[in-house]
DNA sequence: CCGGGCTTGTGCACAAGGTCACAAGGTTCC
DNA sequence: GGAACCTTGTGACCTTGTGCACAAGCCCGG
């Protein structure tokens, strides 16, 4: 159905995964592998094979049969997909608790993530210089927007500003949100967004804890680990 | 199929769903609101209504046809269902700029989650207090998770130690986990794991930004406001 | 040059989840 | 008492995602 584009549209649970192969792709890299099987990226992974394949599939034919992928390319064409070949100046608005924790998190800049500013709302805590930048004005979120040409937007404040901010972001050109507070948050058309909700995580786990899988019904000897999806 | 239990089994996405009803209701409990459609509940969640209606529709029957669902019965029935009735004593293993963060994070005892130990493996470490609680070093896990009854374990260590730390908190008796380390983690049948994994998001955003979806081949009008879900 | 042995790529069948539409069932108002 | 109105609960259908199984294809040894 209109794929007049030739190119394949990519699922969006595959896209979900392409950066966990990513980095399981580094990794192996760095440990001087130069091939690898879908079942051992799998492995690495956390999935099954055929997924890894038809995942990559996607992506166009870049495994060789009998063979395997080779390591530096494969990496290569994600990282293209992902569209991590340019960086992507990031905004984090909030800086309290987590805030700063996130402002100081090395892990960012690795893959082209680079913190470009901060923003707070509370005037006292302009003066303050957190991991090296100085914090902002809220007032000041669309110049500095513009200007550094943020794309990414990360709300870190109160669930009850968490919709305020969004639209902030929204109308200073952000495309993309990525939400920490625990409010739902809703954005026009042509704006993506996702969430991180620890309350929500914990609820589920305690959920599942609750309901103890029934292995009454089918003592079956699968081995169903459950590993991060 | 073997429903023998009497109980209909609730679909994963239902669970995941529910604690943002909860949040919801809450909300709206407090604003005096007695009763609630699907309609509204489904505005507040960022959902379909149809959807809420089949979520709350495994919990049992506990809406009334032309009213709507009484929201304090609602807020216990799903309380009850996730398991919220009880306290899940929540211990945090890295106590580095994340896991400060998480310590000092007062939403938590909101909905039962009581942080109840700080564990590092730094013994420079183990003389602070955070947030009240002494640090503990890795050592002690074992016990401490088995006197003060630890049920959840949170893992905010270097992602090079994530398996390791996993493995220690099954052993421990731990079984449920998150995970906050950028790292493939495995666990046992049995045991719950669930991630939360910053670069991944940013990564599937970057995706986003970088494929603006086809506007070209159906130019329909419908409103397709992303919301969370 | 050919055959054996791997590993990829993918068709297919199935499972899970989402959406629509509507009958069933309750309430309210006259 | 009854009719109009409202909202739930759910069956039917569609989309997306998953896993199996196997043919196609590539490499290597002889
Ligand atoms: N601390 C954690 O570990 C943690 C974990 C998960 C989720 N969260 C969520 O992340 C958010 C932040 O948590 P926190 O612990 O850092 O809270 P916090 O109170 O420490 O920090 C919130 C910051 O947001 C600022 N702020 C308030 N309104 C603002 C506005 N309109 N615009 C810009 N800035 C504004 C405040 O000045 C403050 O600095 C909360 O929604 C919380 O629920 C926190
Ligand atoms: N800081 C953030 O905002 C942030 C955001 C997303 C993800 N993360 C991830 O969370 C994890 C923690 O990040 P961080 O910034 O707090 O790092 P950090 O280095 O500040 O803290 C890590 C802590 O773990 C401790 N540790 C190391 N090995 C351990 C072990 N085997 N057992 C117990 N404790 C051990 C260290 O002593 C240190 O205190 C990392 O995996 C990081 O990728 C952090």
């Amino acid at each position: 159905m209109a794929d007049r584009a030739g190119q394949r549209r990519i699922p969006e649970a595959t896209v979900a995964r392409l950066p966990i192969y990513s980095r399981a792709l580094l990794e192996t890299a760095e440990a001087g592998v130069g091939t690898i099987s879908s079942e051992r990226l799998a492995a690495l992974a956390g999935v099954n094979a055929a997924k890894v394949r038809k995942d990559l599939s996607y992506l166009g034919s870049y495994g060789t049969r009998g063979v395997g992928y080779e390591v530096d390319h494969l990496v290569h064409e994600i990282s293209r997909e992902l569209g991590l070949t340019q960086d992507w100046p990031v905004v984090i608005v909030g800086i309290g608790n987590l805030g700063h924790a996130l402002a100081n998190y090395r892990g960012f800049g690795a893959r082209g993530f680079r913190v470009a500013a901060l923003v707070d709302a509370d005037p006292t805590k302009l003066e303050r210089k957190v991991a090296g930048l100085r914090v902002e004005g809220l007032d000041a979120l669309a110049d500095v927007v513009a200007q550094r040409d943020v794309s990414i937007g990360i709300i870190a404040t109160p669930a009850s500003a968490a919709q305020e901010v969004a639209d902030l972001l929204v109308e200073a050109g952000v495309r993309s949100i990525l939400n920490f507070a625990p409010a739902v948050v809703s954005v026009p058309e042509g704006v993506s967004l996702r969430k991180v909700d620890l309350a929500i995580e914990l609820q589920i786990l305690s959920f599942y804890q609750s309901h103890p899988p029934d292995r009454l019904v089918d003592e079956s000897t699968e081995t169903v680990r459950e590993a991060q999806g």
